[in-house]
Order: C-alpha cells, then structure tokens, then sequence
DNA sequence: TCATCAGAGTGGAACGTTCCAATTTGAGCG
DNA sequence: CGCTCAAATTGGAACGTTCCACTCTGATGA
C-alpha cells in the first residue's frame, strides 16, 4: 500500500496549469497573477503536497542549511549559545545540524568533511582544543563559508564575547574594592579566549601598578578545586578566574580549606552561565550572554554567504560585571 | 573564477571506467574488483572529488539525515542526551538536524513540518509540554518514523528512565534512613514523567504503610526554593525531589530559612545533572545516564527505520542510586 | 492596421546521483 | 572449440525541483 508521494507535477494537473506555473506559484512569484497563485495553493492543499528540498537544493545547489559544530555541548554556556544560533537560524529559514566536537579536533575535521557532503550552506565552528591554524585555508579552499563563534581564528568572519575587556572589568571591580593581591587562575590550555582573558587582567593590574599573577589550571571543576585549596592566606586575597567552571573549582577547593568565597577570598567567574546564579555562594561574574553571542553568530555567517565578496564581519560583544556575593561587595557594604 | 565542481562522471572518465562502475567503487561495493575500486578511488582523490549527498537522497530517497527535537536545551540533563543522540547517530553514518523547541507545542509542530520537507529520514521528539495527543497519528500518517525519547506519547518507540523505578530507589533509601515524613516535591506539569516518578514514590510509601504527600511546584529552581523555605519542623523531614533542577531550589530555600540539606533536612534529586556532584551539598540523586538514553534513542528509532513492519521498541532504563551528602547518610554513617 | 511591449504562462533541459536491466568478459567443462 | 554461467562492467532512465528561453495574449500608440 506504498502510495504515490505527490510532486509539483500532480498538483499543476489538479489547478489545470503548467508545471513550472505551478511551481512559481508555490514560491509565491510575483509574476503570477495572485489568481492563478491561489488556485495552485488550494489544489497543493487539496492533494497534500509536501515541498521535496532535497530536490530544490540538488537543482539550485541552495540547501537552507547550516552545519553547526559545538566544541561542548554538555557545556551549558555552550548549550545556550547553540540555542540561540538555532532560533536565529531557523528565523531566517534554515535548518541547523549539529556536530558535538566534544573537543576532538579528530572528530571536528570528520563533521566537517560530512557536512561539506552534506551539502550545507555554511558553518559555524568553535573550534576545539587542537585545532590546526590550516584549518582556515582549508575552508576557503574548499570554498564553504564559515564563521567562527567564541573562539577565533586570526581572521575571516567571527562573533564572540570581549574576553579582554571583561577580565579588566573584574579586576577593576575587585581593585576598587580594595584587593591589591589578586591571581589569574586558568588558563592552562592556550587559545584565542585565554589569551584575552589574561590580557585583560594583566592590563588592569599594570595600570594599576601591580604585579599579574597566573594560577595555571586547565577549565575543569576539579582541577580547579585542587589548586585554590592550596592557597594560604599569604597568597591573593582575590581571584579573576577564567570561567564560571573554574570559579565554581575554586569556590568549592576554598571550602574544603575551611575558607568561604566571597568573605575570605573575592571570587569572580566569567560567563555568567545559569548555575552561576544559585551557587553557593552565588557567583559574581562576567555576563556575555551565550544566546546572544549565538544570535550573532547566526547574523555574520548569514551575511557572509549573501556577500561573499564583502569584507567579513566580525561582532566582538561587550560584556557587563553581574555582581552577586562571592567577591565580598555585598558583605562590604554591609558593614 | 567560478570552478567546475567535480562529478562522478569526471572521476570515471580519470579513471577510464563507466560512470556507473565508479558509482559503484566510490560505494565500495563487492561486485567490482579490488583492483577497479582502488583506481577510481585514486582518481577521486586525485581530482578532488567530493560526493554530493543531495544528488543521492534524490534519487534514492534516504537523506541519512534524521531530526532532533529537544524540549530545552539549555537544561543540562537535555543538552547531555542530545551528545549522546549525535554521537550514536554519527557513528550510524546520519546526521543529527537539531531544532530546539523551547518547550512550544508550536514551534514544535512548525519544525516537524520542516523536517518533512528537509527531508529527513526519522525523528527524535521530546514532546514539549503541551504537545496534542493526535500528534502521534499524524506523524503515522505522514508516513514519517519517529521515537519518543524521555517523554512518551501512549505507545510507539521509546526511550527513557524507568521513573517509577527511580524514585522508588529515593524513597526506599529515605525509608531505610528511618525518615517517615516524606514528601514529593514537584510534578505540577503532568506528563508522562511526573505521573512515573510520583507513583514511584507514593507506592513505596504504601507498602511502608506511610501516608503520601505532594508538594507542587513547577521544575523552576526559584518555585521550588520558594516551597521549601515554608516548611516547618513540623513538616516532612525528607524530600524527594522531582529532578536535580528542584532539589537544587529545594537546597537553596531550606538554607534560606536556616536549614542545612542533609543535616536537617534530607534531600534527593532526579537526573544525576554534571552539577550535582559539585553542587554544596553534593547532591544525593537518581542516575539516569542521558547520554545512554540519547544513544538508545538513536537505536530505537534506527531499528524503526530499518524495519518499520516490525513492533516498535520500548527501551526503559533503569536507574541508579547515586548517594553523596544532601541525603545525610554519610553523616548518619560517620555518627 | 500593425509594430511594440509588458505581463502571464509554458516547455524542456539541467542538476549528480542511484537503480535496474543489459552487455561483456573470462573461466570451466565436455 | 563452443557452450554455459557467474562475475564484472556498462548504459541510460529515473528522482522532483529550478532555471532559462520562449510563446501567447491583449493593451498601447503611431
């Protein structure tokens, strides 16, 4: 009982027009009389038609889709950063498929490969941990669009958070408060963000007169957890740490040495994921809101496939200082 | 400079065979010779051929490609099921299409509707909340394979956590701690879930003779936090949580009022989320693997595909206790 | 009356695979 | 040597759109 599936060939039949009419006036051509376009559409609805992309894009080589490659999906930053590619995509009417690198870059250069198969429209990449600098060339080779989202390559078409000036607000807010030893924990696996991170905070601290100082861990809670709980209270006073993960890490190793974040030691994280909120103590850290990095993200790759010869763009999003309790200013002002 | 792309037919005339026989190499098929398959696939690579995935659905009406719906992705417990969807699905040779629902019956239905035309070959839907019933007919009669994952509709394929056997785990254990006043907190959406876990909880009670109680609340950490800072001495004395998300709440409003998880108030989730164990209590939980139930979904709905005559599978897994401190049983063990 | 033109609709080739039936090749055997 | 059969290879028609060049119709104006 297989049935015959419906084509623009059946529905031209039943509105007693020519093929390629009907087909215009599936797309809604202006050159049609809007007569003519409504009697293809009831015909369509009439027999159940169902458009056949897979054979628009063949013909048209357009096929409304694009290949997403997350570095880390279980991330929850980069969960909502996905989220918001997708809605922004789907806005504009493509699909998004989706490759979880889980930081291989094995693993990112074979989706890659699928998805120029595919074949997509574009990509958007984070790149993950390893990835080779040829990797850039290599796209442009292969002449497939791209646009890389949080971490960057040297050029080509980007969005993703001021990871400079974000640190500089931390380590300004906590210099205003008063800290004058404060570290830089992370940072261990280097990478476009870890080097403007640190930047940030390394600035901050020379303008201010002081010696930067660099607490290496790679962004892991337990990693991080190890390395604050060795801190002695001869060490700093205050951390600008290199993401929510690792201010958790660090919260979490201060607790284990008897120590509380945020009346001890001044903690601040960066990211601002949703846990940050309800953590004990709840984190104060660097807003960059993922979702809306996504949007952006969605509009420069967009808009590099429309223009392909016009210079890329590349959105770098001002962050903002959310703060909440664990660098101490609530308990400050309190007293 | 726009270069011609490379085709199958070009290949084979490199390789001086018919354009079918390289068709064929290119597949790697048996009925040709070693030999043969080698040099068309030097030829390829020579040229720099690259296969067009398009042309193939075309013609042979798989897009190997299947859709993925998740309710919220941004809810780590999702964002991990969805990895372990990809990752099963890639390593099947299909590719994930990602459409996030935020939880919208109607952006759900507009996706679906997307998803058919892609085309894709299956789906994988969470239900959002809110999702009509008829939609399992419709989806039949569209001719489109699909499973359930999580959430189920009355019958079809499935995968998902045994609930009801998860949450009896979390009473029983409460039980054999020796707390008698034990509420249920959550389940103020009904669903599938909510119904599993809450019969869990309340035939455990039965058979322990004991008197069940709800306390609703939505699966929102501030409702929850909300709910648990009105209870009193007088009240339960042990909670068990409808997901990690509300023990989460749960913990912050009992430390709101004062109370400590796990010390005066025993607590257990639902979901084991990354967060748990790092959480302040480490929370006691019910482990239900995401990522296995994501991988599992991909192979109920592959075996749909591959056999749609055949019984739909119903994959439920069974859960884990999973015991860190927000129970009180390591202090209960220590005294 | 007839050329001109714009608007509306048409016909058929292409897109790059897969599928199927048909053909060629070569080994084995009487 | 000719016959048979399986293995290896081939040719060409699909698949359902889009694209492009073309035709048809009726209005306009000289």
């Amino acid at each position: 009982m297989k049935m015959h599936r419906i084509r623009i060939k059946d529905v031209a039949r039943e509105a007693g027009v020519a093929l390629s009419t009907a087909a215009l006036a599936l797309r809604d051509d202006s050159k049609l009389r809007e007569e003519t376009r409504r009697a293809v559409r009831e015909a369509a609805t009439r027999l159940g038609y169902v458009y056949d992309r897979s054979a628009a894009m063949m013909r048209s080589g357009k096929s409304h889709t694009i290949g997403l490659l997350v570095c880390e999906i279980t991330n929850p930053f980069y969960a909502e950063l996905t989220a918001g590619v997708e809605e922004a995509l789907d806005e504009a009417g493509y699909v998004t498929m989706l490759a979880n690198t889980a930081e291989s870059a094995v693993r990112q250069r074979r989706m890659l490969e699928r998805f120029r198969e595919q074949p997509v429209d574009g990509v958007l990449i984070m790149p993950a941990t390893g990835t080779p600098t040829a990797l850039a060339e290599e796209l442009k080779a292969w002449g497939l669009p791209y646009a890389t989202v949080v971490r960057s390559f040297r050029r080509g078409a980007h969005a993703g958070p001021d990871n400079r000036a974000g640190t500089r607000l931390a380590t300004e807010h906590l210099l205003a408060l008063g800290h004058r030893r404060i570290a830089f924990l992370g940072g261990a696996l280097k990478s476009s963000v870890s080097t403007g991170r640190w930047e940030g905070y390394a600035r901050a601290m020379a303008r201010a007169g002081l010696a930067a100082e660099q607490l290496l861990c790679r962004t892991d809670i337990g990693e991080a957890a190890l390395v604050a709980e060795g801190l002695t209270a001869k060490g700093p006073t205050a951390l600008v740490c290199f993401n929510d993960s690792v201010a958790f890490g660090a919260g979490m190793g201060l607790m284990r040495a008897g120590r509380m974040p945020g009346r001890d030691v001044a903690l601040v994280g960066f990211d601002d994921v949703r846990e940050a909120a309800h953590w004990y103590p709840p984190l104060t850290t660097i807003r960059v809101a993922p979702h809306v990095i996504g949007q952006a993200a969605a509009r420069v790759l967009l808009h590099r496939i429309a223009e392909p010869d016009a210079e890329p763009l590349r959105e770098v999003l001002p962050p903002t200082l959310v703060i909440r309790e664990s660098c101490g200013a609530q308990q400050r002002r309190a007293a």
